[in-house]
DNA sequence: TTTGAAAGACGATCGGA
DNA sequence: TCCGATCGTCTTTCAAA
């Protein structure tokens, strides 16, 4: 007999079908939630609590339009930073992640070191980021922006086949 | 007298309190938000309603471990198209948004035309993506792929001041 | 694990300030 | 626009299967 269990992310069934409406409407009522997927409220509950607790689901978020923030200019950043060491990399992460203007960092293999997803309220502001706080990092050795001109999420995602 | 009401979104700083909280936390309920906040729930939800009404809050979504997706390999897709006329930006768009493996597509200004964002189970199944199923579209006339070792991303961004 | 029942908490509405 | 009272619904717990 393997042991799969613990605090291991088995997910089945029933916990694909409640990822999936969560992530479609965080906030619809736990009974609507229970509806939807036939079982009592009570297990629907449990459930939740237990994909909760195995770090399956990590968070419920507001998503908010960017220009109500003030943020009607998004652009890709990518940097290559030297040396390319530990100490050095996490540096400029948690420098960058700092940065009210940034959404998200990536940290990449390949050609450039580092993408940065940032959003600012013009291109005079994303030139400004660009040049006067960005740049004056002297471990970066170099720099890419692309503005960005839409953007399209898809916020359910499934659990792919195993394959 | 300047008109800058209706379905604008005019956003002052209890808009802007309720904004950062349910960003950070969508689940908490109506009275706690209120609490935090220092106004009585019903004013919080005609709030949170008018917030909403106005497109200023655009849903609210969990957020789910990759790994418990069997998504373990992020990676980003970086597509030039020809023609880049609107038929062919739209009609890619559209395609690559609907296929599974997708988080995210970023219509780009300059020298990439697209960025995917993409969620795979391993390094194999990456490359038969771009090989079988991306490199068949007729449109691309190239594509780089960069594998994403971290991600961190801000779940709760504050409006940017006005300048 | 799942369930139904019970108790307490919450969402939603509305009249008044 | 905000608030407090009210009603109906919901979340949460728990004992049992």
């Amino acid at each position: 007999m393997v042991e799969i269990s613990g605090i291991m992310p088995v997910v089945d069934e029933l916990d694909s079908a409640i990822i999936r409406e969560l992530q479609a409407d965080a906030r619809q009522s736990n009974r609507e939630l229970a509806r939807k997927l036939g079982i009592a409220p009570s297990t629907c509950l449990e459930r939740v609590r237990s994909l909760t607790h195995r770090g399956v689901i990590r968070g419920y978020h507001a998503e908010i339009d960017l220009t109500a923030l003030n943020r009607g200019v998004q652009a890709f950043i990518a940097v290559q930073v030297r040396p390319l060491s530990r100490a050095v990399i996490d540096a400029f992460k948690d420098a960058v992640r700092g940065m009210p203007e940034v959404l998200a960092v990536f940290v990449l293999a390949g050609g450039d070191d580092f993408q940065l997803h940032v959003a600012v309220q013009d291109l005079d502001h994303l030139h400004s980021f660009l040049v006067d706080r960005l740049s004056k990092r002297r471990e970066i050795v170099s720099f890419r922006s692309s503005v960005i001109y839409q953007r399209e999420h898809n916020n359910v995602l499934s659990p792919l086949p195993a394959d």
